[in-house]
Parts: C-alpha cells; sequence; structure tokens
DNA sequence: TCGCGGGCCTGAATCGTTACAGTAATTCTA
DNA sequence: TAGAATTACTGTAACGATTCAGGCCCGCGA
C-alpha cells in the first residue's frame, strides 16, 4: 500500500491492466496471450483495455524471465561493401521485422576474429537469433552456432554436409550467363575476377565460368592471383597492365561492382574502350551501375530480398521451423 | 534450498560471485563498481574472480532494475544512400561503442513518419540516447527529444535556437572552395545541384555558393526545380537537356555523388567531355568515386568520422556532459 | 446430500540487478 | 568507560513479466 499510483501516468504495465480490470495481474497476463484458462470475455475485456492504453510489454522483464531477447544481431565485416550491400541488407531485415517484436542489433568486427562476435552473443545470450555473411566453405562460426544451439542463417552456403538456412546468389548461373553473353558478343578470350578463395562463392562462380567456356568452345584468359578483396589500386593497376598485352582478353567477368569500375578505369587509362575493345559483365545490387557506366554489363543480384529471406529464416528458425526449409538460391 | 547448483555451468551471475567469494550478493554488486563501503581487499578479491569467471552483468536484469538500456539506436531514412553512408556511419558508429556496454540498434523508417520511430523508442525507452539524420532546419523530432529529455545527436545541424550535440559537414565551405576551383580553372557560368529545400544543409550550401560567385565575379546558371533528392533518370535528363543549351554551364557543383555521376552520365551522353567542356565539383565518402571519374573534382565528406562524433557525442551526454560541448563542423 | 471435476481466476516464486535500511564489530571521543 | 561514530557487510524490496500450484464456486452424478 505504497505507491499504487497506477492512475497518474507512466508506461502501463500488466500491473496497470490488472488495476483498471480489477483482475490479477497473472490473470492479465495469460488473458493477453490468449490462454485457455481465461473465460473469452475476460480475454477480450483486457486486449480491448491493452489496446485502448498502448499497453507494450516491457522488454527488459520478458528478457529477464524468459531469456527471450527479441533481437536478431547481424553480424558484418568491416570489409563489406560491394556498394550498399550493408545498407540494402539492413533494409531488407528491418523490412521482415517491421510488424513482428524483433530488433534489429548491427555487430561489425574488426578483420581480426570472426568468432569473437558470435562467442559474445552467444555467451551473453544477447540475441535470438544471428545472421553472418562472407561465409566460407568450412565456417567456424556455422559449427559453432549449430553446437550451441543458436538459430542464424548465413549469406552464402557453406560446404560442410550439414543443414542450415542460407540465402546465395546462384553465382554458378552468373558466371554462366555472363560467359554466354560475351559469347554472343564474338568474344573468346575470356578473364575471371572473381571472389577470393576463402569464400565458398569463388568455387561456384569458377565452376560456372568454367562450364560456360565449355559449352561455348571459348579460351580462359588467366589474370593471376588477384580477385574482388585486392586493394582497388592494385585492380586498376591490373587493369591497365591488360593495355600492353598483346593477348590481351576480349571479355572481363568481375564478381562486384567495385571491381568492374576499377578494373574498368584502369582499361581506360590505356585507351582501351569498353564495349568496343573489350566486355566487361559484372553484379549489381542497384541500378546505379548501369545508369552511370551504360557500357558495362550488369547482372542484377538483389541484397534486400537475401536481407529479407535471411531474416525470415532466422525468425522462422526461433519458433521451431525446419531449417532445412529456408535456403534459397536466388537466381541471376 | 531448491537448487542452488552454482557449481554446475551456465552463465555466472552475482549469486555464482557471492557463493565463491562466501559474501552477499549485494556485496559483490557494490565491489564491482567500487562502492565505497567494501574494503579494498575484498573488492579486488571480488573483482578477480568476476574476471576468472568471465562474469558479464545480465544486461536485462540491469535494465529492469535501473532503465538503462545501454542501446544507442541508429534511426534512418530508407531513402539514405549517397554511396556508402550507411555502412560508414554504422561503422563509425560502432568503431566508437567499442570497447563500451552499448549495443547499436538500427531503426530504418519509410518515409512515412520520421516522428513514428522517435516517438516508439521514447516511449517504450528502448534507448539510452538516438542518431538522427537527414536533419530539418525545424526538426519536430528535435523538440520531442528536448521535451522528453532523451539524449541524442544530429547528423547535420537545425535552426531552432536550441543546443544539442551534432556533426555537421561545412557545406558552406564546401560550395565555397568548389566555386574557387572552378574559377581556378577559368570558369564562369556555375550550376548547383544542392540537397532539397526541407534539409538545413540546402541553405549553407547555396549560401556557400553564392558568397563565392560573388567573391570570384562569376554567374549562376540555375538549374530549376531539381534537388539530389530527385531521382536519377531525371538528374540524367536533366544533364542531358544541357547538351541542346547555348548558354549552358561551364562548371556544375553537386551535393552528392550519385547524382554527379548521373548528371555526369547525362553530359556524356549528350557530347560534352567532363574536365573539357564542363567541370564537375562533387562530393564523395570513399575514394570510390575519384578512382572510377578521375576526371570528377571530388572533395571529400568523412561519413564514418562523422559516425564516431555522433556516437561520443550521445554517450557523453547519456554521461550528463554539456551537449554544448559536442557540436562538431568537419571542414572539407 | 455428498463428493468430484471443470471452469476461471489468483498468489507466490522467480529471472539478475540495484538501492536502501539495517546490523554487528570495531574505533574514536569525552 | 559509556556512548557515539565509523567500517564493512547483509537482507529485503523492488523493476515487469511468466509459470505453476493452488482455490473457489458451480453443476452433475450417485
Amino acid at each position: 500500500m505504497t505507491n499504487d499510483d497506477q492512475s497518474i501516468g507512466g508506461r502501463p504495465t500488466l500491473k496497470t491492466i490488472a488495476f483498471m480490470t480489477g483482475l490479477g495481474i497473472s490473470t492479465v497476463s495469460q488473458a493477453l496471450k490468449d490462454g485457455p484458462d481465461i473465460s473469452k470475455a475476460t480475454r477480450q475485456r483486457v486486449q480491448l483495455i491493452a489496446k485502448q492504453i498502448g499497453y507494450r510489454p516491457n522488454r527488459a522483464g520478458v528478457r529477464l524471465r524468459t531469456g527471450k531477447t527479441n533481437v536478431i544481431a547481424l553480424v558484418l565485416n568491416t570489409k563489406e561493401e560491394s556498394m550498399g550491400l550493408v545498407s540494402e541488407m539492413v533494409y531488407g531485415i528491418s523490412d521482415a521485422l517491421s510488424g513482428t517484436s524483433y530488433h534489429l542489433v548491427v555487430t561489425p568486427y574488426s578483420l581480426s576474429d570472426p568468432m569473437e562476435p558470435i562467442r559474445y552473443i552467444v555467451e551473453t545470450g544477447s540475441a535470438d537469433g544471428i545472421i553472418i555473411s562472407r561465409t566460407q566453405p568450412d565456417d567456424p562460426r556455422v559449427g559453432y552456432l549449430l553446437d550451441h544451439g543458436m538459430p542464424f542463417a548465413t549469406h552464402g552456403r557453406t560446404n560442410m554436409g550439414v543443414v542450415h538456412p542460407y540465402h546465395d546468389f546462384d553465382n554458378h548461373a552468373f558466371a554462366l550467363e555472363a560467359v554466354k553473353i560475351l559469347h554472343g558478343r564474338g568474344r573468346k578470350n575470356i578473364a575471371l575476377l572473381g571472389p577470393p578463395p576463402t569464400l565458398l562463392y569463388q568455387r561456384h562462380t569458377r565452376s560456372g565460368f568454367e562450364a560456360g567456356l565449355r559449352a561455348f568452345d571459348m579460351r580462359e584468359y588467366w589474370l593471376g592471383d588477384i580477385d574482388t578483396d585486392a586493394e582497388l589500386t592494385g585492380i586498376i593497376a591490373r587493369g591497365r597492365g591488360l593495355g600492353q598485352d598483346e593477348a590481351r582478353p576480349d571479355g572481363i567477368i568481375c564478381s562486384a561492382a567495385i571491381s568492374a569500375l576499377a578494373i574498368g578505369a584502369g582499361l581506360t587509362e590505356c585507351g582501351l574502350r569498353i564495349g568496343r575493345d573489350v566486355d566487361l559483365v559484372t553484379k549489381e545490387s542497384s541500378q546505379l551501375l548501369s545508369l552511370m557506366r551504360p557500357e558495362i554489363i550488369c547482372i542484377t543480384e538483389n541484397f534486400r530480398a537475401a536481407g529479407r529471406d535471411l531474416a525470415r529464416a532466422v525468425m522462422a528458425w526461433i519458433d521451431g521451423a525446419d531449417p532445412a526449409n529456408f535456403q534459397f538460391l536466388a537466381g541471376p
């Protein structure tokens, strides 16, 4: 009987509703979640009042009692920036989360240890589910999360003979399609600037590329030990270097828009014209590139859709759905 | 005496440490925060054990008891995308937050109502501080947050005669500098593609631009009712339109990298060459633009630093610092 | 008429933390 | 040396939600 000032302001709690309805707190709690032990009339009454006064459960209370955080964590590498990947993924995830009780926490990690943020989240239980990217063929994070029963989804597949939700762009199809396009434009000698071999989609890209070469009887120009993770200046230099080369490629396929721009810049510098002397095919995630550089051939990769799929997958897994049902391969 | 299985696993809590040290829970709590009522020896003993077993306070417990969420919310408009603004800001904020107990929650809002996410956060108390962007001259969010005593910081200034932390790029200086550069290259007839008039930095840009025109005795080519928020296709068309115009500008200043690319694309389409027929000055937030289009003159705007400043400002305000001390104007 | 089973609701315990009011034991003051 | 003050620590009561073991009342069968 100290300070039961429910009448006065402050955020409404179960206690407020209990006071207003004359019911007990636990009754209200049950009524709000349509517990079967509560009469229909009472349930409706409670829910009506709750809506009227704008009741929202206190997240800390729920979290403390049940352990449910209502948080999805997006774990990003600082390196990540395929022209808008981050923002598009964030918007896609938020899309999927809007209307649910989930919040999005973003946790970047500097290059050092990819496991660190994952361990932190699991150990402190600071999220109900995790979305990771830059997935590796044999990704230690995947094993760890499975071991610890933490729902997650990966951007990109793994190669571990283990089932988990993912969203992957079909890089095999992309590379194959790219070769086909180049073949259609009469090109013969094709270079591939792919992702680093630590990431699984390097293999997919490579296999699609090679399948295409075989199918259309074309040959590869080997670019050397360079990938889309390389410094931009290095990529530009590589492009410039092609100018000198008699046997230079007449078609280039590139796995990242920025790298395509960079190699294009190098080519232009030494007088080669894209679309005439050499064709350049790449991925883009917004209309940006094709607007700016219409001479570059673009195949669309939709990061926003990826974010949506991944968030939905994680939520479904949290709700007990079978993770095997959430494996998405997006065609080019 | 039911299940005091502190010995067995699970995450350590104050109770665990209390059990291990033989002290009471409240003693441990105080000892961990160096409470003056606890002997030095005890404090050290407790802190040592806490470190050893990797104790981390349960966020839900703290939040429920104290109301402190240890969360900073970044509120973004879905429209936001100045080539990497989102990712750079996020990384900058995370930088500032790393090593503190704060987490970053990202809350985008679709175009509709800018107040909605703000109200949600304040009403549900789901963050200790907020970072907002796309600041307007008379921003209702600022008034609301001040009224409700919620610490925040804005990307961009306001014009409300009211003190709050902000980080702003000095767009006056930018425009002035841009005019000066164009003057140095012998240009006379300058167009400005600025931000929309709803955003305050439109005025700063405009005033710097006009000051520059006066100082160097140059004249403005009026681009009409178009701004950097316009559809890219529209901007491209506007650039194309300049080709037909006898009195076309010989210099263009642009407040956003994407828009500069767009207008540049339009110019190129109608045969004008950037750097020769017309000079183009813009802002860029990464080295990207100057690498891919070296003919465009770039002035750097650092979003990562902005994120860092804003996050630090909000944290300081939460800790009771004077918000007036956290107003940053970044020179070009 | 007694007992029993439902239907509907409530109180108490709990999650982990902190604030606050004690409480012993020791030290200081007069 | 009695009494006051200080030191070092502890128990209890919250914060808001959920769970679970009851409890009361009513109707029904024997």
